[in-house]
DNA sequence: AACACGGTTGACCATCTAGTCAAGATTGTT
DNA sequence: AACAATCTTGACTAGATGGTCAACCGTGTT
């Protein structure tokens, strides 16, 4: 009896794995209503019917998948607290969401995709936990602000300016290879690139050192 | 017959201003797959055999959307040139660029959505105009590195940072609104904004005055 | 061997949607 | 008034798509 629920309950979570996968890649790929179930079903090499018989409906899917995303974004963000000094917490913070780009661009993709169409399947992830985690940090900056560690600045803005210079990198990848003759990035050119955003980033924060 | 032609020119002109407007909007906001042309129609205020009769097909009028965005961008872009100074010609151009992003958030939103899609509808554009004025300003930047007017940067991410951070303003306006109290921006706020992002950039280029 | 149970699947259906079409309206010309 | 050119539009079609279902495994238990 327990052998036998163990391995159904492994054939369960490999199927629900394999369909979450291929869920991120085609929804980020075609959208959530360019996407098909027979697109995901082919993706994951199973027959269309059985997606149905892990997940409801193309919507739970779609919202497993977004949830799936959220859940390794806010463990990244967690490096933002792991430094006092807002040089170290930023360098950690900057380069953990670059690596986020290059390993899960299609993760970032769905994000992007559901947010410019205002949200409507996860509006309230939005309004609970993404607001109260951004106010967290929002404090974090004000405080070395208070400290003098970095210029007075609206903390706000900083933040989205890391949002968005990192996240460009995944979302739109594809012009940034086309850019790049057609090639993707190096692992010099990611290395260069995750450095040039933290540094200009900093060097934009610092507090003036001479005057 | 000089003034039938002009009277169905204009209707002509008008009818297909209504179309490409209704068809911005609903691709930003429901991605190509996701727009109907129903839904088009009911936006601009016409019957759907209407769209038609303009427009060949779905996929022609989508074309046309993005052509008329991107003009949009390149005129923005000949900001670049105004100035040999970096501070003022990267001053215009990122003020240019939030302005563009508060003034025609749905343009952006649907580039956004086609290049996250791999460029399925214009990737010529990409491959000819776009990576030909990229490699003009990247001669730019470069310049202005050998000139010891900014530091010494991989000119290419710095171009995605400033293509990052003033579209996240409209591609993830309804982010930004959700954690600004639901309220969109006010024009002090674009204003702050605007000067954070090019402050920021700034500071983070120019060479270091002390030392 | 009979059974139970989670998992599998082809066939099917109701609905939606891009695109067509032919008849009709409008407008200006002769 | 007759006409021509352009524009308008309701009705229709063919195909795609999300979701359903009933029959059908495969495996471990009794």
């Amino acid at each position: 009896m327990l052998i036998l629920k163990a391995a159904k309950a492994d054939i369960r979570a490999e199927n629900e794995r394999l369909i979450l996968e291929a869920g991120e890649r085609i929804f980020a790929q075609h959208g959530f209503r360019g996407a098909t179930m027979q697109m995901i079903a082919d993706q994951a090499g199973l027959p269309k019917a059985n997606l149905h018989y892990y997940f409801d409906s193309k919507e739970k899917l779609y919202r497993c998948v977004v949830e799936k995303i959220f859940e390794i974004w806010l463990q990244a963000a967690s490096s933002f607290e792991n430094s006092d000094e807002p040089k170290e917490a930023l360098k950690i913070y900057i380069y953990e969401k670059m690596q986020i780009s290059r390993r899960h661009p299609n993760g970032s993709k769905v994000w992007a995709n559901e947010v410019m169409q205002g949200a409507p399947i996860i509006q309230d992830f939005l309004e609970t936990q993404l607001r109260s985690w951004t106010d967290g940090r929002i404090e974090s900056i004000q405080a070395w602000i208070a400290a003098g560690k970095i210029r007075p600045v609206e903390p706000r803005w900083v933040m989205y300016m890391i949002w968005a210079t990192t996240q460009h990198y995944a979302d739109f990848g594809h012009q940034i290879e086309t850019l790049n003759a057609d090639a993707p990035l190096s692992e010099a050119q990611w290395q260069a690139a995750s450095e040039t955003v933290f540094e200009v980033i900093w060097n934009g924060l610092a507090p003036k050192q001479s005057l």
